[in-house]
Formats: C-alpha cells, structure tokens, sequence
DNA sequence: CGACCTGTTGATCGTGGTCAAGATTAGTGG
DNA sequence: CCACTAATCTTGACCACGATCAACAGGTCG
C-alpha cells in the first residue's frame, strides 16, 4: 500500500525491505495461505473497526485503503498492488477500510496462523518489521505532502511515486492509472475537480500527456522531480 | 512521537504496545544505552538525510520531529515525550530531523548494538514491531487529519490526542502544552494565525480554557470529541 | 526597565472547493 | 456492431476557508 518518495538508500544491518509476500514465497511457507478468492470491481474486501480476522496478500488486481469520517469525507491511506499485503493491525480490529479498485485477487491467512508463522520464522518477523517500517516512512512522507504540498506539488509527487512503485524497467515512462480521478483526489487530499485541473495543467506544460486508455506518459520527469520536491522556481511556464 | 486518536482496543495475539524504553526496562537490558545527554532547547539532535549512527530514547523533555521543504516549509510529523523514542531507520539515514522543544535528556545506543539486540532478544522484537505499528497507525490517523479535517476539527483532535497520550489519571482534564503554535501549525498543516484563531474560537464556544502558563484545561472533552470526528452540527454556536 | 519573542486580532487575498454545464468514455442491451 | 445510457472527466463561474500581511498586546529575559 502507498508508496515512498523519499531517495532510496543502502539497507543495513537491519532487516532488507521485501514484499511479504516475497518474504513467504522466500522462507518457503506451503499451505500457508488460502486458494485465491476473486473480488469484484468495487467490492468491499474489509471494513474499519471489524473483527481483524484475516490478513490479506494481493494476487492480481488493485485495492483502495481508506478511511471515512461520519459525513462521507474519505482519506484514502494508501493503495495496494500485486504482492502487497493488507489487513495487518496491532489490536483485533481492522484500522482502515479496503475495496476493490479493479477485479482483484487475493489470499488470505488467519491472524492466529501469521502468529504462530512469526512464532517460529525469524526470516518472516524481519520481513514484517521491514514491511512496517517501510509503510511508516511512506506514511510520514505523505504526511508532508498533505500538510504542506500545493496541488501541482502533490500531483507531481502522486506520478513518480507511482512510477518508481512499479519500477518500470529503467526507461518506461508509461503509467497505467488504475484508479479514477476521485481516488487520486482523495488520497491527495483535494477534490476531483482541482486533480483534473491539475493534469491539464502538467498537460499544458508538456510534462505529461495523458492517453485515451486512462494512463499517463510522463514526458519530462526531472520537470516533475523538481515539481515534487517544491522547486516551482525551476519550471518554466512557457507558451 | 505523535499521537492517535483511534479508540484503543484489546491486544490480542500479535505483540502488545510498550514504550521501547519500557521494554528495554521490562527485558532487563543492563548497559544497552549511554548515559544521559543533555541538549539545550531549540537543539538539533539529528537531522533527516544524515548517517542514522544511533537511536535515542527521551529521558525528559519534548522534542519535535520534522521535514523541510527547500523552501523553508516544515511539516512536523510528531512529538517525542519520555519513553518515546527516536532515529530508527530502515536504510542508514535518518527519516526526519529532531529539535528539543525544552530542555532534553536522551540515551542514545548504536544502530548495530541495537541490531545485535535485537537478534538475541525476541520480547525487544516484538516490542519494537509492536511500536512501529503504533506509528503506523498514529501516522494514518494524521493522514487523514491532514488531508479531510478543517481547522476546528484539526485543533480538537490535537488536543484530545495530547490528553490521551498524557493519560492522566482519569479525569485530569489539564494538559501543559510543551510546544509553541507555530510547531502546533507546523503539525497540523495550518497557519500560526489560524491556530491561535481557532483556540480562541474553542475557547469562546467554552470548550477550551487557556491558562496563562502554557497549558489548556479542556471544559467539554464529549463536545471536542464531536469536532474531531466532524459531527461539526451536534455542537451549538451558543452565544 | 527595555528589547525581543510569542501570541492575538484585524484586513485582505488566493488557492482550491463547490456548484453547474458539457464532453468523453465505458457499459449495456437490442 | 451500433445505439442509448450512465458514469467519468473536463472546464467554467463563483465562493469560502485559511494564508498572508500587518499592527499590537502580553510575557520573558537580559
């Protein structure tokens, strides 16, 4: 779910960020999950507040993690792609909501089991810390981005993070967008109207160009860095 | 650092939360730390991009963590108060900066004693999981803040997050705020103006009375709880 | 006691939200 | 496969919340 922005670095002596679901592949766990359970486009897969019963490890598909206040207003948390994982909470309720964004395919574990798992595999508990941390940092990252980044800011940040998320290989600089415009508006806390707007504008300044199959090509990413990072001063609105 | 503002619920089988100085106390780990340091307010204790050499633990005081835009925009991502810790990271450089807000005593240990120790410790591991979900969790709650929350709803969150996490002893309903407005502003993504403003305006609606020593005696905690959720319409704008 | 820092309050402005009207795309069924 | 409908997206006009600029008050410390 979501996505770091921050420049990545060397892993230390702590333990090395993998999916968790590469880390259960990795430590050889068989039986560990449940056959594949399909979800429909928009269905809900769990709720806030719920009994966390299962954790979640996406197969295929997108997932949308969110939040809702009393009077509709949603935050969405993050997003969840294949070999992501969701559902995992400290206590036994589930701390955000999670629906599908696409048809997705999940497998499932019981709380209990990944407990017992993490009892008796050092390798999978370094993994979930590693997983955690990482999740923490993108957090706080966006945490900035909503505290203190204008709209053009946060778009800009929302596309590479996406295009660093499914590390294209090097030079790709197409990004399908499987979420709609009212999700983007809601992670980045704006409305859907001012995200529209926005990409116009990148549109405008022949930083993108959005294609007809709802995707994007990124046509000037050091544009985009400088964008991200609050360098307005560096981008030219020319003609 | 930070606070969340979720209901607390029952741990079940996955690790309790602890303050890691708890759990280093609890785990008996004699000599793990240095001994006490003091900084100076307004010091810098580290800062985001360098070396991540040590983690800290706050003895006393308040400290503030935080990330810079080029620009000079700052977002802070949270408080540190005693027990709480500081400068964990993934990669080998740290997430953010920290300052002492008042006069600070921390212990500090080596990244890789901490790695060691945590290879022969499994309660400290699972303390520290247990602390980074806690952050994870307090961070979500903030995104959501940041991203969907007004002014108003902002402040009364802030406030009973602060109450709660000095979870004074059931009905002490005065909380010394060990922070300026403008790190309050810096927190909560607003303007010092708009801070002090809506203090005012809680104050005004009687739910809120500022003391003259820095602190806030809280007058209404169901009414501020209503803010923060947003049911903004069950409180009265009474004259 | 005076200088400076922090906080309060007022006046004005601007970014992004809201409301609304079209345009485009996707979905559905004949 | 196309026609009709519905959802999504774009663009425009206006508005409001909170930012900015500014003046001043209170508190703190040398």
């Amino acid at each position: 779910m979501g996505f770091s922005n921050s420049q990545e670095s060397h892993p230390a002596d702590l333990p090395a960020a993998l999916t968790i679901a590469d880390s259960i592949r990795h430590h050889n766990l068989p039986g560990a999950f449940t056959e594949p359970v399909a979800y429909a486009k928009e269905q809900s897969i769990l709720s806030e507040g719920e009994l966390a019963t299962d954790i979640h490890i996406v197969v295929s598909g997108a997932v949308r993690l969110f939040k809702m206040m009393p009077d509709g207003r949603r935050q969405i948390i993050g997003f969840a792609f294949p070999g992501d994982m969701l559902g995992l909470s400290l206590d036994d309720r589930y701390l955000h909501s999670a629906e599908a964004i696409s048809p997705v395919i999940l497998r499932h574990m019981g709380r209990r089991q990944l407990a017992a798992l993490l009892e008796r595999d050092h390798g999978l508990r370094k993994a979930l810390l590693a997983w955690t941390m990482t999740e923490l940092q993108i957090a706080q990252d966006q945490m900035l981005l909503l505290g203190r980044k204008d709209a053009t800011e946060r778009l800009s940040s929302f596309l590479l993070t996406l295009l660093q998320r499914r590390n294209h290989s090097t030079e790709d600089r197409h990004l399908p967008l499987a979420m709609t415009r009212t999700d983007i508006a809601d992670y980045l806390g704006l409305s859907m109207e001012t995200v529209s707007r926005t990409i116009s504008l990148l549109k405008g300044r022949r930083l993108i160009r959005p294609l007809a199959d709802h995707s994007i090509e990124l046509l000037n990413v050091p544009g985009l860095r400088d964008l991200a990072a609050g360098n307005a001063i560096a981008v030219q609105l020319d003609p």
